[in-house]
DNA sequence: TAGGAATTTAAACGGTTGTTTAATAAGGTT
DNA sequence: AACCTTATTAAACAACCGTTTAAATTCCTA
């Protein structure tokens, strides 16, 4: 497989620069790099994260970063490419648009609830997107909200075919919003859920815990939300 | 006003110190640097504030950080304590027992709505326990839960009375958390709306929106919530 | 096999971080 | 005034950061 060869323009002495020019093999230093460089990126962030330890996991030079992806920055980006191109099994899946709505809004939850979960031990791809959604990057904000704009306007799409009349679009958005924060808050204030329990047990939900406990919750999410969704529609349709 | 002499451990040279034997001014070295300290924490973090700049907004010398609080690690500490402290108008007022449930949890969540709204030009002393909520420090965690459980378990046993009968304290934190999520996402998660809403209007709902559009998402997710609770509540006591 | 481009390497560079030092200034007590 | 504690200061320290350099090595081709 030959990569394409990555230009770059040095900022003021304009001179263009192409490397990789050889075969990409599955072990090459520059996926080393970027294999070793996404499970760190998504557990420290960007900042956290050194140049260094990504070389030292991938057992590679330091300068390696340099000549492969031109800096720091460049390789973060092209990791959130990478893991932008490997959402095959994220929040896919969603089609099916013939059985009815409150089964779907059903399956959107559990995926949701299940990515929340999935996080901590999951795949780095899932995280490192997660924490963009979180904190977005400004390099990467716009190809975060291409991975997941298509899965929340379907969100949106259910939302409405739920209400039976037509809502308007923005009431649909706010809606989506409830769906998803109900899903969110476990995996973005999970120190909320440790107020509430009595702090011997279920001290993290996230942890360990079994996928029909996770079933279970994302049924009373479910449940919440289709009689929310209908109350508040039913009322905007008078 | 007199301070209590701040007493510190060298890590392996034993060696107990007293500081800080003289009164107290308002304007204080030592207060300087905790009123410059608590925006810019609150603003960056721990890890990206840096103690120079704490210093030359506070027009104090560098070494003053180490002094009169011993590191950048306890002035944060002690900071987050003094916001703790001042959190006399955050949280509070959810008293009235007497009216209603369902109007108390209107309140609950407009007061937890308000405070996601206004954590972006609030106080700092409110952004700055946000952020520990959100990612809690070691040294802090115990504080913030401190600060925040009361006003949780309120909300739980608000929750309980509106489901009638008596629902587990399980069931109760579960709600609690649903509605604490429909808030939260907001400032948590903002990119999520940003997905959702035509690109032009309403970039960032947590900026620049006048209080009566927060009151009628407050209305909406207050209505979505008491249909949600009463409907998982009465399958539950089935 | 010889030569040149592509890659890898150890080392250093300039910058920033939190912390520390040691000299100086200020304040209060006897 | 003499003295000692407390406070402030400029400067330096050691560690780490991302990046760069220039020499050494590998690799492919002619």
């Amino acid at each position: 497989m030959k990569t394409i060869p990555v230009e770059e323009i040095d900022q003021d002495s304009n001179e263009p620069v192409l490397k990789n020019h050889g075969v990409d093999s599955p072990c090459s230093t520059r996926n080393r790099i970027m294999l070793a460089a996404g499970p760190i990126f998504a557990d420290k962030g960007f900042d956290a994260a050194t140049v260094r330890e990504i070389c030292q996991a991938a057992e590679v030079n330091v300068a390696s970063v340099k000549y492969h992806f031109g800096g720091k920055q460049n390789l973060y980006h092209e990791t959130v490419i990478y893991a932008h191109s490997c959402r095959a099994s994220m929040f896919e899946g969603r089609a099916d648009s013939n059985i009815d709505p409150a089964e779907r809004l059903r399956e959107y939850i559990q995926q949701i609830l299940f990515s929340m979960v999935v996080n901590e031990q999951g795949p780095w791809q899932v995280r490192l997107l997660m924490n963009e959604i979180q904190q977005p990057t400004d390099s990467c904000r716009q190809l975060v909200r291409d991975e997941f704009r298509p899965f929340v306007l379907g969100l949106m799409e259910t939302i409405a075919q739920l209400s039976g009349k037509s809502i308007s679009t923005e009431l649909q958005s706010t809606l989506a919003m409830s769906v998803i924060g109900q899903c969110m808050i476990y995996r973005f204030a999970p120190e909320t859920h440790a107020l509430m329990v009595s702090s011997d047990k279920h001290q993290n939900l996230l942890k360990a815990n079994p996928p029909e406990d996770l079933s279970t919750l994302a049924d009373i999410v479910w449940k919440f939300s289709i009689a929310g969704i209908d109350a508040v529609a039913r009322e905007a349709n008078e």
